[in-house]
DNA sequence: AGTTAAACGTTATAATATAGCGTTTAACTA
DNA sequence: TAGTTAAACGCTATATTATAACGTTTAACT
């Protein structure tokens, strides 16, 4: 049994990098963006947002409810949904559309295209800028005389760390 | 009141289409696939499947619900949800992941990497092969090492003829 | 200090989706 | 063509995801 600590609870992205670092960066980010802003990121949506920091896998709403209630008794449904919408109108977080999940984000405040890829397996998601592929878009939405709002680029697969993973234990 | 043709409910897509043709030819090669793979097109999902194509609109799986319901007294959720994923296995519709909702595929039986260009006025869906957004995705995935199973690329505006219809109205 | 708007607590309910199990129907086999 | 098997369906219940509505508290702004 020497493969038991890439179990997906402790992934080899999870062990190969200092996640911490991740965690303070996007809080110090967050706190320092809703300043700028002259919005309040309250105690409740600072929460939710290192919640969804604890890891790079999609989180659903129901989740981190469960999580945040030992934290914030009087937490419901609309406590973590309000957060959620502060978060994502802020760009600190996105949705992932075909997981009804969240992740956070990995470029909050700057530009806002991207494109997730989402392992099937880890379920860590991995935000890319991906420049080629949104100027293809555009060109394309151009091409159909399509005025664009928003957008979402969703890849499910099989992460680089879980195919070393797989082969591995064969 | 010139305009009134121009509602949301008989947009000018609808009206400079025979959908007549629309729909015959998605059920005609629906029956044809489904005969050449011997899986089942039963009444229930040729039923859902023509009521999906009463518009190019996506559609919500109870709101299929409440429309088959006259036509198939026993219609409880699941009978909807079953029929939905038939056709989604069998490549005839597609579903719309960032608005929980279903719409026909234009193109089955063929490839089936797609764009949707969702109008966020009339609520149509256009399907799009967009080539060179799928190799400029191509070509980002396998440089992160990405080994990709599905994809969902949905693109949220406002289509052509919404815009014109802006215009008309100013 | 008073006014106003944002954030939050709370209850209820809407909307979306699946599980499980028994029955019917269709496909396949002998 | 009768028997066998698997697929499709009926049905009940329940899980999951999300929002509405309204009153109270808190913070921001005169
Ligand atoms: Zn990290
Ligand atoms: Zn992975
Ligand atoms: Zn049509
Ligand atoms: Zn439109």
């Amino acid at each position: 049994m020497t493969t038991h600590i890439h179990s997906n609870q402790n992934t080899l992205q999870s062990l190969e990098h200092n996640h911490n670092d991740c965690v303070s960066e996007a809080l110090v980010t967050a706190e320092h963006l809703c300043i700028d802003r002259g919005v309040q990121l309250t105690p409740i949506r600072h929460k939710v947002l290192e919640l969804i920091w604890e890891s790079h896998k999609a989180v659903k709403a129901y989740e981190l409810l469960d999580r945040l209630k030992p934290l914030q008794q009087a937490a419901k449904p609309a406590t973590i949904y309000r957060a959620l919408d502060f978060l994502m109108e802020q760009g600190l977080i996105h949705r992932v559309e075909s997981l009804n999940a969240f992740v956070g984000c990995r470029c909050s405040g700057h530009q806002h295209e991207q494109l997730l890829l989402i392992c099937k397996l880890c379920q860590e998601v991995e935000e890319r800028n991906a420049k080629e592929v949104m100027s293809a878009l555009s060109e394309e939405t151009k091409q159909a005389g399509f005025i664009v709002y928003s957008k979402a680029i969703e890849v499910h697969g099989l992460c680089a760390k879980c195919q070393d993973l797989s082969v591995e234990k064969s």
